[in-house]
RNA sequence: CCGGAGGUGGCAGAGUAGUCAAUUGCACCAGACUGUAAAUCUGGCGGGUUUUCCCUACGAAGGUGCGAAUCCUUCCCUCCGGA
């Protein structure tokens, strides 16, 4: 792969991620892959944020939309009916990439999404696990505690190793016995094969991110002012229209059923459009507090994710710092490792 | 001014004499997370250096009682109806 640089501009939402990214690629001659599980549908777009703060022309290209001159990439690349997860989104996001490289160009990751994004650039081992619709249909209707049974009967090493809180978790007690079994080969019976640890399986599909000149950059913001953004953006995305937004995307056949899927903005909506929210002052208080939550498990999560250099939003001339440190990163010769 | 309803922890809202520091939801705090991740799940959430321990708490002040958020009295306040 030709790919030898890739700048990650990741943080929680608010914090002014694709604003940022826009103005170093254009300074360094860049293009935006969005690594955002949601923005990757058609339509949603001003829940999802697509738009960026400061006001640039906004033009949709083939397979891309374009910033004030700059690329964006991995937006609208699925149906909102369809589920579209990580594995689709290493597999395109990777092509997406190779081909800015190849170009000549760097590629900016933009990441709200830790789990894509981690499995993007480090990868993740059972990646090439398909999804088994029909194990799912079936362990979809069984309760918890059966749930863990079974869990405990077809991989008991792996449910030692498993945390409290997954155990009571059936999305995830579904996906363990989903892998156990195709380690199985589809049959729970025969005798457990070691815990997928290394497996590159999927490997092969789906080509990870090696000898890449990795820069991480994360945005951050005092918790208060975090919030202050986040409610205010809740307050100015209604009067752009979200909730005409989300209307006619119901008009245009998305169930209330997948918008609650979706999340957020769209299940909150969708419970609005339902009915079951009276007010709007209510739905925007709602609406607040949810996203509050969301941001937070997102800190929690980039908390852990190594070799980021943080920059706080709110300190004076964070931005010069930003800038310099990509300057310096960008302009480094490859060999001499950082 | 009269009649009716009511004042519970940040909010909403249970409890209506002992098992109540007080159900629950929201918010908030902390955390998990190898294919739904804006999803899903776990823990905490009056104060006191761990505590089967103490203190302060259910509008305020008194009272009854072994014991009150829960009963009685007065007061303050809110809401609805009548004037």
């Amino acid at each position: 792969m030709s790919l030898s640089k890739l700048l990650c501009i990741l943080g929680s939402t608010s914090t002014g991620k694709t604003d940022v990214a826009l103005k170093l690629a254009g300074k360094f001659n860049g293009e935006l892959v969005s690594c955002d599980s949601r923005q990757v549908y058609k339509g949603l777009d001003i829940g999802t944020g697509k738009l960026p703060g400061e006001k640039v022309s906004i033009k949709k290209g083939k397979g891309f939309w374009e910033m004030g001159g700059v690329k964006v990439w991995m937006y609208d690349v699925a149906e909102s009916k369809k589920e579209y997860s990580v594995y689709d989104y290493v597999k395109d996001a990777n092509k997406v990439i190779e081909d800015i490289a190849k170009r000549g160009k760097l590629p900016i990751i933009v990441g709200g999404t830790g789990l894509y994004l981690k499995a993007l650039v480090e990868g993740l081992p059972n990646l090439a696990i398909p999804i088994n619709l029909k194990l799912r249909k079936q362990l979809g209707s069984l309760t918890l505690l059966k749930l863990q049974k079974k869990f405990q009967k077809v991989s008991p090493d792996r449910w030692e190793k498993m945390n409290n809180s997954d155990r009571q978790n059936p999305r995830r007690l579904i996906r363990a016995i989903e892998v156990t079994m195709s380690n199985h080969e589809g049959d729970p019976s025969s005798p457990a094969l070691p815990a997928p640890q290394d497996d590159n399986l999927g490997l092969e599909i789906i080509p990870k991110l090696s000898n890449v000149n990795v820069l991480k950059v994360g945005l951050t913001a005092p918790r208060e002012v975090l919030y202050q953004r986040i409610d205010e953006r809740v307050v100015s995305r209604i009067k752009e229209g979200v909730i005409e937004e989300a209307e006619s995307l119901h008009k245009k056949g998305l169930s209330f059923k997948r918008m609650e899927q979706l999340g957020l903005e769209y299940g909150i909506l969708s419970e609005y459009l339902q009915g079951n929210i009276l007010r709007t002052e209510e739905l925007v208080k709602i609406l607040q507090g949810k996203i509050h939550g969301y941001a937070r498990r997102q800190e929690t999560w980039f908390k852990k994710e190594k070799d980021v250099y943080w920059f706080d939003i709110t300190k004076e001339g964070w931005f010069k710092q930003v800038e310099k440190k990509v300057c310096t990163w960008y302009y480094l010769k490859n060999d001499q490792t950082n």
